[in-house]
DNA sequence: GTTTTAAAAGTGACTTAGTCACAGTACTTA
DNA sequence: TAAGTACTGTGACTAAGTCACTTTTAAAAC
């Protein structure tokens, strides 16, 4: 799995991790491993102990919360360049995992075997400061979700996920389902709500596609409920 | 505040801190603080900066997220012998708080200025390794809240609150109001759901008190609905 | 000891969200 | 071209949350 000859190059897509001058850090760094993960492939489960910290180096996780009758949401996604903050806390605390993550796409990532991480920490201020920032980054993520799946309105956290999963062409390549999931709301919820933003025209619905007509009236909704 | 005299006698509510035997970490604690809350008291408020490392002495603290329309929604509450795991995970990464901490009673806590928990971290691995556990331990009832909020019946979610708040002659004193925040809900919903548990002799309802009359009841659905 | 006052609880009518059971619709692959 | 499957739409329902009150109860003020 390990692959010296990218070592170099996977530390480039981590420009504070590459910053680090430290003599034991960089021969942790030989330790590492690349893994790669096909679409639908799960990187941990709920209850699963902890083994690796998990560096993306390329494509798309969904780190999810699924409830006991299959309803899923979404915590977070990680791409290039983001340290899994879930993993990073279990690390921390010798924990195991209390969510899981599914790669959405292909996804290339660099793995750092628990002990490697644990004497990381210890022996360079700059990843630890890096990690710590990293679990309050992950505490922030729940307590903003935690606001929104409590006290926001659907249409309000439905725009917001619109606009913040459009590509350059405007639009959002996902299923009602998908975004239900994303919301952890219902699939026949998401559709309805859409049906309305497209009978507005803020919208305009396609088989698992949303083209976005009106960004400001979506916008709006979010920033006056704000 | 500091009081010199009480420093042996407070370590005796941290075992695990007592049991740390190091020098330098018993240098450090000489810097600790006793601070005194009175009942409705804010520790700490959204957006504001952390000062201090938190342990509870004595009384009881509700952390809670409070939206722009005044809903609360309790994250967790300390108890003697608590540190706030969100304030250790702001001290960790040097961030700003993102909820706020109400005294419910009087409460008597340490406090340990940052600076001195910094050091504390990097001088006592015994301390590090208390504080990451407990790092996780917020990680993982943001989780469980998350879950409850986002797929959680309410009444499952009062029938566990009642079980857990009640006192050994098994009657919660709080009142409708006070339950809504504690869920993230309404009163009204509180109050239907409660004269609904009372329709079925699960509860009596007084003027802020409940008793349960049938816990076995209350425990039946919280179970059915895991 | 009565009268205010304020907090707590109750309730009807409504809107929004989530569930259930389908029916239609459009891609895929055989 | 047909069959199968994933995606979307919809009506009818229940659950949850909102709004605008009223009633009850306890404590404070007179």
């Amino acid at each position: 799995m390990q692959n010296r000859t990218t070592q170099a190059h996977w530390l480039t897509f981590f420009p504070t991790l590459n910053a680090i001058k430290n003599p034991a850090w960089s021969k942790l760094l030989e330790n590492v491993k690349n893994m790669n993960f096909t679409p639908g492939e799960l990187l941990f489960r709920n209850g699963e102990a902890c083994q690796y910290y998990i560096l993306v180096l390329s494509g798309t996780v969904r780190v999810k919360k699924t409830s006991l009758d299959g309803h899923e949401l979404t915590l977070y996604r990680l791409q290039t360049g983001d340290a899994c903050e879930l993993t990073t806390t279990c690390l921390l605390a010798n924990d195991y995992y209390r969510a899981e993550a599914i790669a959405e796409t292909a996804v290339s990532a660099i793995v750092i075997p628990k002990v490697i991480f644990q004497e990381a920490i210890s022996c360079s201020p700059e990843f630890s400061q890096l990690v710590y920032k990293d679990v309050e980054k992950g505490m922030s993520i729940l307590l903003n979700l935690l606001e929104d799946v409590a006290f926001g309105p659907v249409d309000v956290r439905l725009a917001k996920c619109l606009l913040t999963h459009r590509n350059s062409a405007n639009e959002v390549n996902a299923t009602h389902c998908e975004i239900a999931a994303n919301l952890g709301t219902a699939r026949e919820v998401v559709s309805r709500t859409l049906k309305r933003f497209e009978k507005y025209a803020w919208v305009k619905l396609h088989r698992g596609k949303i083209s976005i007509l009106d960004e400001k009236a979506l916008q709006h909704i979010v920033d006056k409920a704000v």
